[in-house]
DNA sequence: CGATAGGGTGCAAACGTTTGCAGAGCCGCA
DNA sequence: TGCGGCTCTGCAAACGTTTGCACCCTATCG
């Protein structure tokens, strides 16, 4: 391993010029940088992370943990936290939960440890743990907001970033209204997700502004068995479209209905809410709402820099939009009573 | 942040009594010990990884790098690689090259700097630059072989996890000749592909031993939007049945035949390899080889970590088991000539 | 010509940890 | 009582960087 030592050795210059030469170029002569730019290059020297992490404090490396790596909605935002990061001269830590919240807290500070700051995705966790395992971490939410404690408590608001659930599903229930439905299920995700309750909340006052019925089908687990699930309810309730939480449980939704031999959207609309890529390889391809999942992740990446950096990011709600595609139509003609 | 020193301050002992106890118990006297790390837990010491870093020439980090990880088949490696590291005591760093193999050069070097090996994935990139791109770094291939160089040429060679590519393609093959198929169509992968070459020369022995003749259909992008394209080939070729480099272009290869009004498998036997997760979620379900995709990623960190202990790692190859479901049937009654 | 300013460089300390070496205390045996 | 051996602990160096401080040299100005 070649050291900024055997660099200063070969161009005869002290250790000191050569860290210089190579960090902060406009402080040192214009020919002894060439030379040591040179030399360096020449031995192959490589700066040791390790070093520089203990002299400095700051790693440059983020830490990034999500529940599910094989969930294509966390995959893409991993790709955009990565892309970003590396673009900003920072490394990142990826760290899978597992879907299980008891894991975050201990995931988070094996990565707070390692990191200059961590991002943490749709947490499982309750409000509680998830504010005791960020205390001293310098962290950002995607997904899921921190409310901010009664008033001085000392704990600083952890700033997120998550999607306008609420305009979202308005689009949707807009959408399904005009297409003349009037009693719409929805599928809600697991009781302790923070999306599925903004997006439930969301639906409901939609609803009060127009002439739709929301039938509650209960709540389900957001993959593609969950869905499944929610056919059978959905069915059984007489609803004539039906708003899930999310694509994967949309899908699921879509097999089923194929298997009892509905059609779709001939006899029922099916709306999603993600827009992960599958959404457009199925047929009918599902209309749902388009999230930008990986501008979430690089806005993630910018508020944590910039945190890191010494300023002070706000929270951010990214728009969103609906994406008609073939699961969605009109109501059906005949009057199932 | 609080140090070794401070515990050893607040323990009434000396800092390499701290980190005796901490690191290696035995020889420490017992109540030093515990009273150690009792004070060590009271003040939520946490050892510097920088530090130990520096000092014992070991990150305890690994890095992954991938060519795409929104690919559902990298995202299960990645994820099992995550949790074999993890168990073992090793974070791990992930790149994404972006399908990119002039990326890929680049990614290694920032990964090998930061880590105490790599593991790489379906590298890209052509022979001679991955050699380059490896000197000096620890790594171990997932699915790609680095054949070792003619001899003594001082390259260690670089060990290799894979799955029996050959092995699967022959039960693919004779499943399709069981079922009456005498000419299957064979999509390639891209050319650059180590697993494609592999699979397409496996394809050419098993048919030898069968009275099976293959239509070679072309060389097509290993995504959905490749099946699409080998879909219409395959109409146009005659075959009755195709036998796909991987999951995603099988999976392209039912929609466009879906769109097309081609029933499968009543007119067209469709077999794919790798069985991703989402081979199981389209109707018909696909026939598929099973790759052990997670097998395979922790059995990657297991050869790396051999690797970093000093000893010798082996390439190893998996077995791969083909699983029959909705997409391959007897080939169709009526001739077409 | 002398004083001063400022650019360029080197010395050495510091970051937090691990570890070779050596000292201190103790036990047991002669 | 003296001595060897063993256990436990502390001292200090080392890992490779970055950086405050001080030095030297040259150029500029009075």
């Amino acid at each position: 391993m070649v050291t900024v030592h055997d660099v200063a050795r070969a161009a005869g210059v002290s250790i000191s010029t050569v860290s210089r030469a190579l960090a902060s170029p406009e402080r040192v002569a214009a020919v002894t940088r060439d030379r040591v730019t040179r030399v360096a290059a020449e031995l192959g020297y490589r700066p040791n992370h390790a070093a520089s992490g203990l002299r400095m404090g700051r790693t440059h490396a983020v830490g990034l943990l999500v529940p599910d790596l094989e969930n294509p909605y966390f995959a893409t935002v991993t790709k955009a936290v990565q892309a970003r990061a590396r673009a900003e001269g920072y490394e990142v830590f990826v760290a899978d939960s597992d879907e299980d919240a008891d894991m975050e807290a201990e995931l988070i500070a094996a990565l707070a440890a390692r990191t200059d700051g961590v991002l943490v995705a749709s947490p499982r966790s309750g409000e509680a743990e998830l504010r005791a395992a960020l205390v001293g971490v310098t962290a950002v939410l995607a997904s899921r907001e921190l409310p901010a404690t009664p008033s001085g408590t000392g704990e600083p608001e952890v700033p997120c970033v998550s999607v306008d659930d609420a305009d979202g599903v308005a689009q949707a229930l807009g959408h399904l209204s005009a297409l003349g439905h009037r009693t719409v299920g929805v599928a809600a995700g697991p009781a302790s997700s923070w999306s599925s309750e903004r997006r439930v909340a969301g639906l409901v006052a939609a609803a009060e502004h127009r002439d739709v019925q929301l039938v509650q089908l209960g709540t389900f687990q957001p993959y593609f068995a969950g869905g499944v699930q929610v056919a059978d309810h959905a069915l059984a309730s007489g609803v004539t479209a039906v708003v899930a939480f999310n694509d994967l449980m949309a899908l699921g939704i879509l097999d089923r209905l194929r298997h009892r031999g509905v059609d779709v959207p001939g006899e029922m609309s099916v709306v999603g809410f993600d827009d992960v890529q599958l959404a457009t390889l199925v047929s009918p391809a599902l209309t749902t709402v388009h999230a930008p999942l990986a501008r979430l992740g690089r806005r993630a990446v910018d508020l944590l820099l910039v945190r890191l950096r010494g300023g002070t990011a706000a929270s951010t709600q990214l728009p969103v939009e609906l994406t008609i595609r073939g699961s969605s139509g009109p109501v059906p003609a005949g009057p199932v009573s």
